[in-house]
DNA sequence: TTGAAAGCGCTAACAC
DNA sequence: GTGTTAGCGCTTTCAA
């Protein structure tokens, strides 16, 4: 019905330039204008000058499919967030918006999956080349989805530690020496009876690893420093629980580690209202301080760097570059004053 | 210097079958291959029923960017997250991971776009044709990237409502409809001194649909019901300030309407330390009440429903279906005993 | 109901 | 330093 024959604009794309039509414009061939974009060959200054004009001047964009069937290269990375009800999800998110920024820098896109899927969402994304590699957050010591990674050959970063670490690249925090530093800044301040508040005991029964560690880098420093200390999993909804059992049954207690984000609040609510407060009682947080909250001595957690950081090795894996290993970020704690000598 | 020819294990890719194989192995052309996946053709049941045995002995996997080329379709949507520090982040999740889930039942992937590349993100995946269509979160009156997606014709939807809808297709909950039941909700049970506590002033400058409308929809009913009424915007470290403010200014008020996710927590603790609580002060909140709260009487926010929609609505433009419009979800009021008939 | 074959738009090996 | 061209693996006419 049209009589219009149709034009470069007119096909369903918002602009159906090909790398011909750049070509023809610059006076070039199409592998010219493929080189210059990719700089894998050297173009002289004023071809390579010729050909940017043209791109910007036709308003050219490669279209992705196309070159992933040729180059069997997608700029895509996808990133596997956790969506259980025991994660903090504010932290969650810190990680997925650092990766896809981390991601956009080396001219990557990243596809969402959840942890849903599992397994087989890994699987899928690798067996139809939707993706060049895989970042994975929220690993557990004994991850089902850590076989698959080992037998997919796509190129992969955890973001956590599972316990048979073989041929895997991951990156953490060293979350045993945030547990430790935490108990040494206590028992270095005179505390000799100490508590801590950790996650939901679902995270501890799925053997998440960052829990764990922190637990166990906790207990071997109170051991080392033999100081009275007491593991307390917490969950929002158990916070005042966890809070009144403490008050009721460790009257001794002058510190207290939090490696719990949402309870922080609450808890200290419910000690505050029993008049334990600095420097009468002496808090740690592993983890980002709630806004809203009081500043607390706490140990960060870098979510941007080790989100940023697991896009950098992903890219070296990528691009065949890097060894498999362990890197842990060394933890460091920082003194906002919630935390005293013992009187 | 290798001497064992490359099989299709060896490729780079998990697995290198491609319809071909399948093909040949079930002894139809790679065409047949394709209508059996595609259903675009009648094929016989035997034929079918062969050529999935087929798939399913080889494992084949259809790479994604050649299919892309062949049949301009992705089957990836785009899906664009705030990460403003003014939004909520556990609701923006929701909504995240509702649009995941809900593309996958329609067979796609969902690639994840941060606020920050506003625009241009917008063209470059249309541009480069990595995804079939757009859902867009976090619109404002006046937003950036509505013209931008008018001169696309890249399928979109957009959960939020901007100003000017022309053209658009845009799914919310009818946040005005909502403010408006509060009011009628407290009016009704004889609250003639109503506060509004609302967003970050941020939200509102940045006129942000869902906030400013709320807010119109609580003004317009409280002047219609000729009740005492003012907004008070608010972020979390501000709860307590807005909340001494109230309970200094405002010693008449019985009725209190929350439409600010993480301040309702501080917020009721500052009432509570005045001897402000139910019956005495009635309170609703728009939107999910926070975990370890008390129950309260609200307008939930049905995120998983708004996502899933917005992703059958962007369903149906992708494959040529539907108009453009505006869909509001009705608010729905659910009594939980934090309201009272005024003494 | 099925097959043959022509592209889709790009990259990279090969040629100069 | 640059051009020619053979695919990449799929979808979809066209033909039977």
């Amino acid at each position: 019905m049209r009589n219009i024959p149709s034009n470069r604009f007119d096909d369903g794309r918002g602009s159906a330039v090909r790398i011909s039509d750049v070509a023809r414009h610059a006076g070039v061939s199409p592998s010219t204008v493929s080189y210059v974009l990719s700089g894998k060959r050297s173009i002289s200054e004023s071809t390579t000058r010729r050909v940017r004009e043209s791109i910007e001047a036709l308003g050219y964009q490669p279209h992705a499919g196309a070159r992933s069937l040729a180059s069997r290269r997608t700029n895509v990375i996808a990133l596997v967030v956790p969506l259980r009800d025991d994660v903090h999800v504010p932290v969650a998110m810190r990680f997925a918006v650092s990766v896809v920024t981390a991601a956009r820098t080396h001219d990557h896109d990243v596809l969402l999956l959840t942890q849903g899927e599992g397994p087989d969402g890994l699987r899928r994304v690798a067996g139809s080349a939707m993706v060049d590699g895989v970042i994975v957050m929220d690993v557990e010591a004994d991850d089902a989805r850590v076989p698959v990674l080992r037998s997919l050959d796509l190129p992969s970063v955890l973001i956590g530690v599972p316990e048979d670490t073989a041929g895997l690249t991951c990156i953490d925090l060293d979350f045993a020496a945030a547990g430790a530093l935490c108990v040494d800044h206590l028992a270095d301040r005179g505390h000799t009876d100490i508590a801590f508040v950790g996650q939901p005991p679902s995270v501890y029964q799925r053997r998440t690893g960052f829990a764990e560690r922190t637990l166990t880098g906790f207990e071997s420093a109170a051991a080392r420093r033999g100081v009275r200390a007491t593991p307390h999993p917490c969950s929002p909804d158990t916070a005042d629980e966890v809070a009144g059992a403490l008050l009721r049954d460790r009257p001794g207690l002058t510190g207290l580690i939090v490696h719990n984000e949402p309870s922080v609040g609450p808890l200290l609510e419910a000690f505050t209202e029993h008049g334990r407060t600095a420097p009468d009682l002496s808090t740690v947080v592993i983890g980002p301080a709630p806004a809203g909250l009081p500043k607390l001595t706490s140990v960060d957690l870098p979510a941007e760097e080790l989100g940023g950081r697991a896009v950098g090795l992903l890219m070296d894996k990528i691009d065949g570059l890097g060894e498999p290993g362990t890197t842990l970020l060394e933890p460091g704690l920082t003194d906002r004053g919630s935390t005293a000598r013992r009187a």
